[in-house]
DNA sequence: GGTAGACCTGGACGC
DNA sequence: GCGTCCAGGTCTACC
């Protein structure tokens, strides 16, 4: 009989608003059904991949919000989550399931965290927002950074697609070991990640348990509350296809907030809603000083910032269409 | 330390 | 249908 687990989340958890909260839940595996406000994908687990399912109960619709358009996410706030998987798991295999889903939805972050984020920026209490989406594993964080560099939209959720098509099992996002056997000519040619293709194969031999470079990624280390952050974002400036952008954002792919991954849509919003001015250089200087208030947790100010634009052009994003948004989500078209 | 140019893909546009 | 232009972050060579 296939497994359905019972996943305890935090008091505040909603899971439309905490899984809706950063782009990575409309790239492949990932899977937002907005009809029924659920999310699939498949996990890699010891005895092989698995499809899961994950769903919250409901809660009514506040009467004076009926008929509004008003921002109420349809989730009861810390209702635990049904995980239902197409097969039976081990015990071993359901403990690993529940490890992945923990660090994908940031069940680490309870309540007193979204609190002491809030106090330190009240402007995001009333939706609640604090958490931000990410992946099972750190290695899926990495390389989904990687293809987002340099590209526009679109692709990025073309590259992870045929990731998960032709390196993939049934479905899921490729294993490192998987993508560090793979040939760069065939990353670049069934996978188009273009001159990506090589950085990536060194990247996912980097996460292997013997790696033999002393660049090998210590996944331990870089999660340790006791190693600064200047540490883990040099160590990872020094990875293959992770500059100042991609390493910034991996730090708070980490749990790590005090470093803001600034790109040309940071300059696109220092622009149009700070009302900064000057050459690209002194707004991003601009943009650093506006967060800085924001000290540890700056980013989440940062993007939730960005998210708000995007939801006031797109509507909610737990009604965003995936392959709707696909086609665009950029920049140059907002 | 700062900067110019190459690296690729895919979409927009003109013909 | 074809060719051209452009957006996007990282890396290397060079000053």
């Amino acid at each position: 009989m296939p497994t359905c687990l019972t996943i305890r989340v935090p008091d505040d958890f909603v899971l439309s608003r905490d899984v809706c909260s950063y782009g990575y839940f409309l790239l492949a595996p990932n899977h937002w059904h907005v009809k029924t406000q659920s999310l699939s994908r498949v996990l890699h687990l010891a005895e092989g991949p698995a499809k899961v399912m994950l769903t919250q109960p409901s809660a009514p619709r506040p009467a004076h919000l009926r008929g509004a358009q008003h921002l109420f996410f349809p989730h009861k706030p810390g209702a635990p989550l049904a995980a239902a998987f197409d097969r039976a798991l081990s015990r071993p295999e359901q403990a690993e399931a529940r490890v992945q889903i923990g660090r994908m939805l940031r069940l680490d972050e309870d309540a007193s965290h979204s609190a002491a984020f809030h106090a330190l920026d009240p402007r995001w209490k009333a939706s609640g927002r604090s958490r931000l989406f990410r992946s099972p594993t750190l290695f899926e964080d990495v390389i989904k950074t990687v293809t987002s560099c340099n590209v526009t939209w679109p692709s990025t959720v073309n590259m992870n697609r045929r990731l998960c098509e032709v390196l993939g099992k049934a479905g899921a996002f490729p294993t490192a070991r998987r993508m560090a056997r793979a040939r760069p000519a065939t990353l670049r040619a069934r996978c188009r990640v273009g001159y990506r293709d090589q950085r990536l194969v060194e990247l996912a031999g980097l996460f292997l348990p013997r790696g033999r470079s002393p660049a090998h990624v210590d996944e331990a280390w870089l999660t340790d509350p006791a190693t600064p952050d200047d540490d883990v974002f040099k160590f990872l400036k020094s990875l293959p296809g992770i500059g100042p952008y991609a390493a910034g954002n991996i730090m708070q792919l980490l749990g790590r907030y005090s470093r803001l991954a600034l790109d040309t849509e940071s300059l696109r919003h220092g622009k149009a809603i700070l009302a900064m001015k000057g050459s690209d250089a002194a707004i991003m200087k601009k943009l650093a000083a506006h967060y800085e208030p924001f000290g540890p947790l700056k980013f989440k100010s940062y993007w939730f910032e960005l998210w708000d634009f995007y939801e006031a052009k797109r509507g909610y994003s737990h009604n965003w269409d995936r392959d709707e948004v696909g086609k665009s989500f950029t920049a140059s078209q907002f």
